[in-house]
DNA sequence: GCATGGATTTGACTTAAGTCAACGACCCGC
DNA sequence: GCGGGTCGTTGACTTAAGTCAAATCCATGC
């Protein structure tokens, strides 16, 4: 996880060549020009872990994509209680054309570098570039799948299958990941959430989730070395504790 | 709420002055020969309460708009743990482009007419109408916020909210009745699911649904008359109740 | 009217997860 | 090496919601 204190533009050469609105999410098949307007448009910000991005009901002028590292979108209700409603990892999209007001708060949970884009001009290319919102549209609806998968996860699962899945989830999301739980073989992951952000996420308390941590240790399911760092001996007995069927997750 | 018995097309006269797709969801801002060019290309079909109008991983090769009744979205897990994950009302789009087959079951939960258009004209079209597909991602950015309302619902509300929530969504998504709210008058709602449904949707066994109804009943938050139809002498205290800010739910 | 069956309510009891509180591990600056 | 703070773990107890089992309600057909 790289390391980027300030809070500002130009800490990436402007010719970034991992810029994800760029390569990755929404301008994937653009032509020569139109990547030239998105470079003339973007610049970058960068948090440290821990830092708010934006609090729910501010006004938000641009839409952003993630570089590096990961943040949070959270709800809050007038007493405290918190959820949180998306992770958002590198290539994600934040940011609604159309509306000026952020709906949730976003914060950085490890160190986080976005690419931003004002978003007067990014509608307006918006319009005259269908493919960034045919883009856009199939990113969104993949983020609506995977909403509809956290509800059957917050809604029905016990906390120790939550666990489980979230499990799954961060390993599935990493590409050199993935390519070993098909092989069978081992597979080590980094948690990039505390103990309470686990809890916002899954819809517990912390003191649940590291109950059921220990548990899953006990019985073999995962093994921990530190807060952080997990090894899954056998994938796919981490997949039937997560009561997901062998292939359902393709989630967050 | 009609009676549609059949499963065919041409119950409907062939102009559907009310169609939601043409008029309000995806077509509202098309010219003429784009709104003639949907009109060769769609029909109805209709659904009786329960039946099921498609199964998750089923072949689905159209998409569709309610046009009247209520219909679910529902995941299932294997050992059939049930969570409903979409309510859809009328003007609600189904259906995703770009995939082939439903990702989740897709039932009536009240007699149901849909407005459907094959899939792969339909596609065509989008690339060639660009409003259409800046106004499905409109409609798929809502029901993401929608989904996110409800994964707090999902995580943190305790059963008693839930109900409250439930019935403040669905005493606002009726146009009638939500002048009425603003108005401070009392407010009659007709409830479009069984208990065992709202258990679904909500998170719940359905033996706590009613008991939770119950409460509710007895406190004055709500007057029941029969088991469907739902008085609430003063909304701002069902709001209350369902631990929302004065204003926030605005749900599917 | 009356039997039938699904939907709903209610009661008694159980349990998974929450709450409150203490304790432990680790990191950092001095 | 020694506080002090953050994060995480564990234990004892409570509670909200689930489970299982009986009623009750009500629409329907005979």
């Amino acid at each position: 996880m790289q390391k980027t204190a300030t809070l500002d533009k130009d800490i990436i050469p402007s010719d970034c060549g991992d810029c994800p609105i760029r390569h990755r999410a929404v301008c994937a098949r653009c032509e020569s020009d139109e990547l030239h307007q998105l470079e003339e448009m973007k610049y970058y910000r960068s948090f440290e872990a821990g830092q708010t991005v934006i609090w729910s009901g501010d006004r938000m002028d641009f839409v952003a994509s993630v570089v590096t590292g990961i943040a949070t979108l959270t709800q809050t209700m007038e007493d405290g209680r918190r959820q949180i409603v998306g992770l958002l990892l590198p290539s994600d999209f934040v940011g609604r054309p159309g509306r000026d007001t952020a709906a949730y708060d976003i914060t950085a949970t490890t160190d986080l570098v976005m690419c931003c884009f004002r978003k007067k001009p990014f509608e307006e290319m918006m319009v005259s570039t269908p493919h960034i919102g045919q883009r856009l549209l199939e990113m969104t609806l993949d983020e609506l799948d995977a909403a509809r998968e956290w509800m059957l996860l917050l809604g029905r699962k016990t906390a120790r299958e939550k666990i489980a899945s979230l499990m799954a989830i961060i390993a599935r999301r990493d590409a050199t990941v993935s390519a070993r739980t098909k092989a069978g073989r081992p597979v080590q992951i980094e948690l990039p959430l505390t103990r309470e952000a686990m809890a916002e996420y899954l819809g517990l308390t912390l003191e649940t989730v590291s109950r059921q941590i220990s548990a899953l240790k006990r019985d073999g399911v995962i093994e921990m070395h530190g807060k952080r760092h997990v090894t899954i001996p056998d994938f796919d007995r981490l997949l039937e504790e997560s009561g997901d069927d062998s292939d359902g997750g393709f989630l967050v």
